[in-house]
Parts: structure tokens; C-alpha cells; sequence
DNA sequence: TATTGTTATACTCTATAACTATA
DNA sequence: TATAGTTATAGAGTATAACAATA
């Protein structure tokens, strides 16, 4: 059989991750960064600048991106009840109705991806991911399990 | 130690090389779409109809993205010599030298992710995931070894 | 007629800079 | 003055449809 190196084998892996979540996506007409703000909202109602931190993007590129949101009927503005410059933004019954979909697709592909490999392997597989996201995640000062997808 | 479950780990893994990359990228003032574009173009020459199918775009999308990336410098189309409708992308010197040094970059940053595993972890998931990349490509159909960043 | 590539058009996504309302 | 968010602007990236040149 033939052997990628370290990178390479990752480096495939996560461009057909993001394809799978893409193509998610695109059955509701979304992309893959409406999705991620649409998992983060899953379980929060950050203000802007929240999203603007947890998204690695500008707060224009977030004001934009909910804009957008809001127009398809995914999410709402709600105004901060302590500080009247600030909104939060929340998910509607219709964003979270998108989002559980996506999710579940996407949790189907993983199944599917990893078909071939036995109970062992997976375990093997998830613990060691897990053991180098929590390292990283403690070298650059981030709460690994309030990020992205979930 | 907490854990994650097998989708999340992914997930997430995959995010966060995708962002390696990207940064990388931006180190050339360059994106994560023209890298790809530069990786295949490593040890091929293209037709434009070609480069659409490996990065799974629109040949409209591809001949702006070649576009582009010729304005600075790093390709450049080559008329084919046995069907004048169609040209073949090649990169340039420049184009040679960037694609490299976001490579070489990557190929850093992987070996940094990766620092905390043991050797035999590190075997462990490379053997995993080329397995996972295999049974993938062979069930579409792709080769697996011609394509992507490499 | 069919295929290769480009162009016109429209939209999403992104950053920078300037603005407003509030703190 | 400083901060939260929006808007104006510019550019990359993408798809669809129409097109010119060639097969």
C-alpha cells in the first residue's frame, strides 16, 4: 500500500472535511462560514464583536455576514438590554432548524468516511486529534470547547 | 481529560489546518484557493479544463483564478501545441519559489501541531488517515496521488 | 455540432477607513 | 475620548449564461 507523509495525510484530510461541510451547506442554499456562525449560535447569543473574535474576521465582515443571515431568515438582531450600542445575535427556529440538518449530514459523511476503519482504530484516532487540539488550543489561549463547529 | 467525539475532533482539526494555510498564505499576499492552485501546478501543466476538475470549480472561476495569478507573476498560459482552443498553466520561477515557502511553512507548522505525540502516535494517525484517503479516493474514484496541495 | 476558454453579470465574502450612536 | 456597530468602497472568489474560436 502506498504511505502519504504527516502533512500531506492531514492536509487531505481537511480539504475533504471542508468539501463534506460545503456541500452541507449548499443543500440549503448556505456556505461554510454561514455554518460555522450558524454552530456558534447554536449554544450562544454573542454580541459582534463576540463573533467577530470567535470568527477570526473583521466586525464588518461579521456586520455583513449577518446581514446576509438575517435576510435568509437564519438569525435576528436582538438589542443588548446593558449597553445600547451593542445587539446580540441570535439564532431563529429556521437557523437552528438549518444548522441541526447540516450537522447531522455532516456527523453521516464522518460515519461514512471512517467506515473502513475498526472500533480501535477510531478511538486511536479521536484520542490522539483530541490530545493535539487541547495542546494547541492551550498554547494560544483559547477555550477549545467553545470554538467553531461543535 | 476531556474528550471529543470522533466528528468534533475532525471538525475541528481540519479548521484549524485550513487556517495554517491560509496564514501561510498571506505571508505572500496569496489565498488559500491560489496555494492549491500552485500545488498542483508543482509537477503538471494543466489545461484550464483540467485544473476545474482537480479543484472541483467552474472553468469561468478557474480561467479568473489563472487570471489573477498571472497578474502577479506566479504563472503563466502556455498554448497548447496540438489543439489551439486549449492552453496549458505553468508556473513561473516566482510562482515556484511562493508555492515552496508556503509548503516549507506548513510542513513547520504541522511539525509543531504534532510536537506533543509520541513517534508511534504519529505513525499511528498517518497510517489511519492514508487508509481512511485510500478506501475515500477509491469509492470516487480519484486518484489520490495526483491531486491537491502535496 | 461539440468543445475550449473567455467575458459579462451577479452575488458572497473579506478588509480598511470613515461614520453614528452610545459609553 | 473610547467603544460597538454600520456603511462605503474595493477586491477576491464563485457560478450561470452567452460568446468566439477551433475541432
Amino acid at each position: 500500500m502506498p504511505e502519504l507523509n504527516t502533512t500531506d495525510a492531514l492536509a487531505q484530510i481537511s480539504f475533504l472535511i471542508q468539501d463534506m461541510v460545503e456541500r452541507r451547506a449548499a443543500e440549503h442554499e448556505g456556505s461554510l462560514i454561514q455554518t460555522r456562525l450558524l454552530g456558534i449560535l447554536r449554544d450562544r447569543k454573542p454580541t459582534i464583536n463576540e463573533l467577530a473574535a470567535l470568527l477570526g474576521l473583521d466586525k464588518s465582515s461579521v456586520s455583513g455576514l449577518v446581514d446576509r443571515a438575517a435576510k435568509r431568515g437564519w438569525v435576528r438582531r436582538v438589542p443588548s438590554m446593558v449597553d445600547r450600542r451593542s445587539v446580540r445575535v441570535a439564532l431563529t427556529d429556521a437557523g437552528r432548524s438549518v444548522v441541526d440538518s447540516v450537522a447531522a449530514g455532516f456527523a453521516q459523511d464522518i460515519e461514512q468516511l471512517l467506515a473502513p476503519l475498526s472500533d480501535g482504530d477510531r478511538d486511536a484516532i479521536t484520542d490522539v486529534l483530541t490530545r493535539v487540539l487541547i495542546a494547541h488550543a492551550r498554547e494560544h489561549g483559547v477555550d477549545l470547547f467553545a470554538n467553531l463547529v461543535r
